[in-house]
RNA sequence: GGCGGCGUGGCCGAGUGGCUUAGGCAGGGGCCUGCAAAGCCCCGUACGUCGGUUCGAUUCCGACCGCCGCCUCCA
C-alpha cells in the first residue's frame, strides 16, 4: 500500500484512492514562455516515476498536466519579441514536449490548454461572486481569502499570519494582501476575453480548479508540483473550490527544488539551468538517475560534476544490461531497453522495490537495491554461475523499467560500421595467433574510430566510446 | 517578523539510539586479463558547535552558529 507525504497534514498516509484501483492525478505543467529549466525537470521525472509506478502496480492512472498558455509573462514575452502571445506560447509549448520526451516522461493522459477553458472559468468566478466569496474592483475580480475558514492549510499558517507576513504593495484595493485575482480586465493590446465584469483574462489560480474537476471529477485523488506551488497557487486553489462547495485534492504532494551551489536554481546561475542544455551536455537518463537518487522532497544538488557523477553510474548500469541481455533473451530475440523475456525476476528484489516504493517513494533505498542487485548478479556471472545471475539481472531490468530508467543492452553488431567489425575480427584472428602487437594495433584503430573495446566470451565487442 | 527545512567521509546522497552504522562517483590496494576494458574483493571510518538525557547519540532534548526555502511571479 502506497504512503505518501501529504502537505495538507505534514504526515505520511496511505494514498486513499476515490475508487479502488484507479488514480486520478493532477500536476501543475509549465507556463509556456520560456525554455524549461531543472526544476521543470524535476517535478516532472518525480511524477512521472509516482505514475510509472502505480501503473507498474496496477493502477488505472489518468493523469492530468497542464499548459498555461495564458499569463502575464507570456503576454510580457510577446511585446519584447514583437510577436503575439499565442505565437510566444505556441513555440515554447512545443519545446516544452520535446524536453519531456528526451528525459522519457509519459505524456499526461489529458494536457488542457488554460486558453480552452476560459468560459469555464468566468462561470467559476461568477460562481465566486453570487456565494459572497468574490468582489468586484475596478481592475478586475478578487477573491475573499476569509471566505473560507481553514485558508492557509497548506502553507500550515493561519490567514492572520499570512497577512501579517505578506510583502505585497497596499497600493491596490483588495481588501486583504492574501486576497488574489480572479479575473484581470485587460489594458489595450492585451489578449482578452468577454466577461461579464469587462474583456480581460484569468487569474492563474483559476485554471487548476476548473480543469482538474472538469477531467478529474469531485474528490479526485492527488494534486502536485513543485514546492513553490503549495503556497499561493494550490492554497488559492483549494479555496476557490471549496468557496464552491466542491471537494477538490484528497491529497497533496510537492516535491523539492533543484539547488545549484547550494540555493535555489535561478536563470541567473548560467545555461546549466537549461533542461535542454543539460540533455544536450549529458545522457538524457542521468537526470532522472539523478532525481531518483535522492528523495524527492529533499533539495537535488545538480552541476556539471553530479551529472557526470551520474553519467558514470548510468554507464555501470548499462554495462551491466549488455552482459545480462544475453541471458535474459533466449539468445534469440532482438534485446532492447529492458526486456527480459524467459526468465522470472528475482521476487524478494521486486518485493523490496515495492517496499521502498511504498515508504512516500523511497527512490535512493530503490537506487540502492539495484546497485546492490547488480553487484550480486556481476559477482554470480563472474562464477561461472549464470542461471542464478539471470533473475537478479531481470529483476533489476523491471525494477528500472518500472521508475523510467531505461538501460541501454547496446547496439546490435548491425549499428556498428562494417570496416570496424572487420577490424575486430581481424584483432580476434591476431589474439588467436597470439600475435598481440597487431591485436592492440587493431583496437588502437578501433578506438581512434571513437569506440570502445571490450574482450568477452565471444571475442571482440564494440560499443560506441 | 511569521512558518518550515537543512548542516553526514574528496564529491553526490540515504539512514539509524549500540548490531559488519546505504548506494553511486572519485581515490588506493588486490584478483581476473597477453595487455586493456568490463567485472569481483578489500580499504577510507563521516555525521556543524556546545551542553543535556542515556550504560551508550551521528541518531532524542536544548541552546548556539551557519545555510536554505515559503510568506510576491516561480516547478
Amino acid at each position: 500500500m502506497l504512503h505518501l507525504f501529504d502537505t495538507a497534514t505534514g504526515t505520511v498516509t496511505p494514498l486513499r484512492r476515490r475508487t479502488p484501483g484507479e488514480v486520478s492525478m493532477y500536476v501543475c505543467g509549465p507556463t509556456v514562455y520560456g525554455p524549461p529549466h531543472l526544476g521543470h525537470g524535476r517535478f516532472a521525472l518525480v511524477f512521472d516515476v509516482l505514475r510509472r509506478y502505480l501503473m507498474w502496480s496496477g493502477d488505472e492512472v489518468v493523469y492530468v498536466s497542464n499548459i498555461t498558455d495564458v499569463d502575464d509573462k507570456i503576454i510580457d514575452r510577446a511585446a519584447a519579441e514583437h510577436t503575439t502571445a499565442d505565437v510566444v506560447a505556441h513555440h515554447w509549448e512545443q519545446m516544452w514536449w520535446q524536453a519531456m520526451d528526451r528525459i522519457g516522461v509519459l505524456r499526461p493522459t489529458h494536457d488542457p490548454h488554460a486558453t480552452a477553458y476560459i468560459a469555464d472559468m468566468v462561470a467559476l468566478v461568477a460562481d465566486l461572486i453570487d456565494r459572497g466569496a468574490a468582489y468586484v474592483l475596478d481592475d478586475g475580480v478578487y477573491f475573499d481569502s476569509s471566505a473560507v475558514a481553514d485558508y492557509g492549510l497548506l502553507a500550515r499558517q493561519s490567514l492572520d499570519s499570512l497577512r501579517a507576513g505578506a510583502r505585497v504593495d497596499v497600493d491596490d484595493a483588495k481588501r486583504s494582501p492574501t486576497d488574489f485575482a480572479l479575473w484581470k480586465l485587460a489594458k489595450p493590446g492585451e489578449p482578452a476575453w468577454p466577461s461579464p465584469w469587462g474583456a480581460g483574462r484569468p487569474g492563474w489560480h483559476t485554471e487548476c480548479v476548473v480543469m482538474s474537476l472538469d477531467l478529474l471529477g469531485d474528490g479526485f485523488d492527488l494534486h502536485g508540483g513543485g514546492a513553490d506551488l503549495a503556497f499561493p497557487h494550490h492554497e488559492n486553489e483549494r479555496a476557490q473550490a471549496m468557496a464552491c462547495g466542491r471537494p477538490f485534492a484528497r491529497h497533496w504532494m510537492h516535491n523539492g527544488f533543484v539547488e545549484v551551489g547550494g540555493e535555489k536554481m535561478s536563470k541567473s546561475l548560467g545555461n546549466f539551468t537549461d533542461l535542454t542544455d543539460l540533455c544536450d551536455r549529458h545522457d538524457p537518463r542521468a537526470y532522472r538517475l539523478l532525481v531518483l537518487r535522492s528523495h524527492y522532497r529533499s533539495p537535488v544538488e545538480v552541476s556539471e560534476a553530479s551529472a557526470t557523477d551520474a553519467t558514470r553510474a548510468l554507464e555501470r548500469l548499462d554495462a551491466f544490461a549488455r552482459r545480462m541481455a544475453p541471458l535474459l533473451s533466449n539468445g534469440s530475440a532482438n534485446v532492447s531497453g529492458n526486456s527480459h523475456a524467459g526468465v522470472t525476476p528475482d521476487p524478494a528484489v521486486l518485493d523490496s522495490f515495492a517496499r521502498a516504493m511504498d515508504d512516500d517513494l523511497d527512490t535512493p533505498a530503490v537506487m540502492d537495491l539495484v546497485f546492490t542487485t547488480v553487484r550480486s548478479a556481476n559477482a554470480l556471472a563472474d562464477a561461472g554461475n549464470a542461471d542464478a545471475a539471470a533473475p537478479l539481472g531481470a529483476a533489476v531490468f523491471v525494477v528500472c523499467e518500472a521508475v523510467g530508467l531505461m538501460l541501454d543492452a547496446g547496439a546490435a553488431d548491425a549499428e556498428v560500421p562494417a570496416e570496424l567489425l572487420e577490424l575486430a575480427r581481424q584483432r580476434d584472428a591476431a589474439r588467436a595467433n597470439r600475435d598481440f602487437a597487431a591485436a592492440d594495433h587493431l583496437r588502437d584503430r578501433i578506438q581512434a574510430a571513437g569506440w570502445v573495446v571490450e574482450d568477452t566470451a565471444d571475442g571482440t565487442a564494440l560499443r560506441p566510446g
